[in-house]
DNA sequence: AGGCATACTATGTGCGGCATAGTGTCAGCG
DNA sequence: CGCTGACACTATGCCGCACATAGTATGCCT
């Protein structure tokens, strides 16, 4: 990871994939990008951590991937299977519970953190 | 990890350890208690989560431990050191920015979890 | 023609979260 | 007055994720 360098997205990573998805159909490459261009850089993660993520995510059925080789390059797309939008509702859930726990540590404080 | 049950507190875990000792030295035990009352049984870690925690924490020279003898039963007390300090203050930041990207991606969007 | 961006695959490692297990003490209850 | 359960810490080991590294191959731009 880049700019959340370290440990702090174990589950965020794939929470954020599949939040992707929920709208279409993308491949790898694209994943890896989009993440990186909408968060500001900050879940800028490499393909060493989303080719695999995406193939664990595979085999527990929450995606499902069609080759693409109409185009140029070869691509394999990825979208959400019906137990991936479980997946990610039960995941939203429990990441929202889980900045609401850490807001009442006192963390997350909106502003201070502006340096 | 009890509620939020899986992956999603690498590093959050123990940010939270060093934010409740931020406010002063605390023993092993009482974290664990703390956390749990305080998050409303978000954060309630074990204590096979916890104390490894604190023996890494404190090899990395963020926390510093007391030996208490004069209670009923020994008590180790866990303080934040400088270094601990330095590291809250950036981990804190981090956190703060993974929400951010997060919710730039539509997650932890405030209502449409109370379900 | 060569280098860079695109796009995917493969392999291996380190470490955090957690389960399990074990030690010992103190308090309350019958 | 012995038992049970809450308290408090230590020790060991597994598993899976994040990530580095490396390798393959194609298309585009200059």
């Amino acid at each position: 990871m880049a700019n959340v360098d370290g440990e702090f997205l174990r589950g965020a990573g794939s929470v954020a994939v599949l939040k992707l998805l929920e709208r279409g159909e993308m491949y790898g490459y694209e994943i890896v990008e989009a993440l990186e261009r909408r968060t500001d850089g900050v879940l800028a993660m490499g393909q060493s951590t989303l080719y695999p993520m995406l193939y664990n995510l595979e085999s527990k059925g929450f995606v499902a991937a069609r080759w693409d080789e109409t185009g140029a390059r070869p691509r394999k797309y990825y979208r959400l299977t019906a137990d991936g939008r479980k997946k990610l509702s039960s995941d939203a859930k429990i990441w929202h519970r889980l900045t609401v726990a850490m807001e009442s540590l006192g963390l997350t404080s909106v502003q201070g953190v502006l340096a």
